[in-house]
DNA sequence: TCAAAAGTGTTAGATTTACACCCATGA
DNA sequence: TCATGGGTGTAAATCTAACACTTTTGA
């Protein structure tokens, strides 16, 4: 192979994962106390570098999978995080990914094979290098979109109540919402369309389950959550 | 110093600058033809590489510098490309940032002397690797972005009528808004005023000249353009 | 005198917000 | 029977969108 650039400078190369998920009405991040030197034993992202034959997003999925063992997770870039001193082993540039998902689907098993844990998004502690700056972003970025994409659904059970969703998107935006109002919107949407099943576990009455329809959604125009 | 990762590979790192620029009420691009190879002779984004002893941000100051002579532009991070095969040379990965000018304040010569023109975003041609895909993400940014900050003004000069503000409005929009709604909402925003002057240029009759007053922006709570 | 751009208000419709009570059930 | 979360509608306020004519002046 023909070299044409050989005069300057290659950096490391890495990437780091947000991971969102939703439980007990909280929105939480998967992180974990870094296993490696240097920043041993602090609070850090999942994250691995990317190799050579294989792009950023590539990257990103396999540490996904790797983490999680699930593939095809919702995940859009946040931004590169490149500070000269970012890394306080050696220059790495990272690329900072997030991705949903429905902390139902992840075994307790993976959890302790890569020793991390669920935090709530308000209790993140002081992260190794820039990471609390990668959450900060994700979470804006998380915000924006699901105003506009369907990716509440991913951070929820195949069926939820609409205090579930409600309490997600409270959770994502940090603000209570008006009940009605939001029942409102929903109802204006149908994609989400109601099944006959009930949930009694949250309280006597019960509650209906709803399910998330793409079909409709593709379908639909107009837009949404 | 000690090296902790050297079992990864490195990779070349670059920035790409989308420097929108507005111009005879259109949005423009600055781009050029590429000098080197690979890819020569093709239209593509100026860049330059990443230094060992520089930041990604710092990176593209110092080449928006060299191509405009100007500091401190405005300017934000558009993401990073990282497709295996995205530089026909080596596998080189890219960190594209995009910067706003006024088109005044850039001389000629520079112009010249980096083979670089204003070509308007309607008509920007095939493009050298995913430079194309870079300015695509890069106008959506701009799009959001002149929402709520007042980047507007580095794109005018620093008198500017209302008709040039509605004009780089719906340049950057791709859409035409109507003129009483567009002046209503302007007369709203405090932080631009109205100056005595009269511009000539542009009609028989004249147009009133308007200025952006920083501080009047900066002690305004509410949200904006 | 006329062409060309500047400037100016009103109204209908749509969207958003605030707000409080009854329902069904299991314990 | 009562405590708990589920479920529902209306009215006021705000925001958005549509729309057309007069003014000024240099050529």
């Amino acid at each position: 192979m023909t070299t044409y650039y050989k005069e300057f400078q290659k950096v490391l190369l890495s990437v780091d994962c947000i991971i969102f998920g939703f439980e007990q009405n909280k929105l939480k991040v998967l992180i974990g106390k870094r296993q490696m030197d240097p920043g041993r034993g602090e609070w850090s992202l999942y994250g691995g570098f990317v190799r050579n034959d294989e792009s950023l997003d590539e990257a990103a999925k396999r540490t996904l999978y790797e983490l999680t063992g699930i593939r095809n997770l919702y995940m859009s870039q946040v931004g590169a995080f490149g500070e000269v001193s970012r890394d306080p082993g050696e220059r790495v540039v990272s690329v900072a990914y997030y991705a949903v998902i429905n902390v139902a689907d992840y075994s307790n098993r993976l959890l302790r094979d890569h020793g991390v844990e669920w935090v709530d998004i308000q209790e993140i502690p002081a992260m190794y290098s820039d990471h609390n700056e990668m959450i900060r972003k994700a979470r804006k970025l998380l915000q924006q979109k699901i105003k506009i994409e369907p990716i509440s659904f991913q951070l929820l059970p195949k069926l939820f109540t609409l205090t579930q969703l409600q309490r997600l998107y409270e959770a994502v935006n940090g603000e209570e919402v008006d009940k009605r109002n939001f029942r409102k919107r929903i109802k204006d949407m149908d994609f989400i369309e109601n099944t006959e099943l009930i949930d009694k576990t949250t309280s006597r009455r019960g509650a209906s389950l709803y399910r998330f329809n793409k079909k409709m959604y593709d379908a639909d125009t107009t837009f949404k959550l």
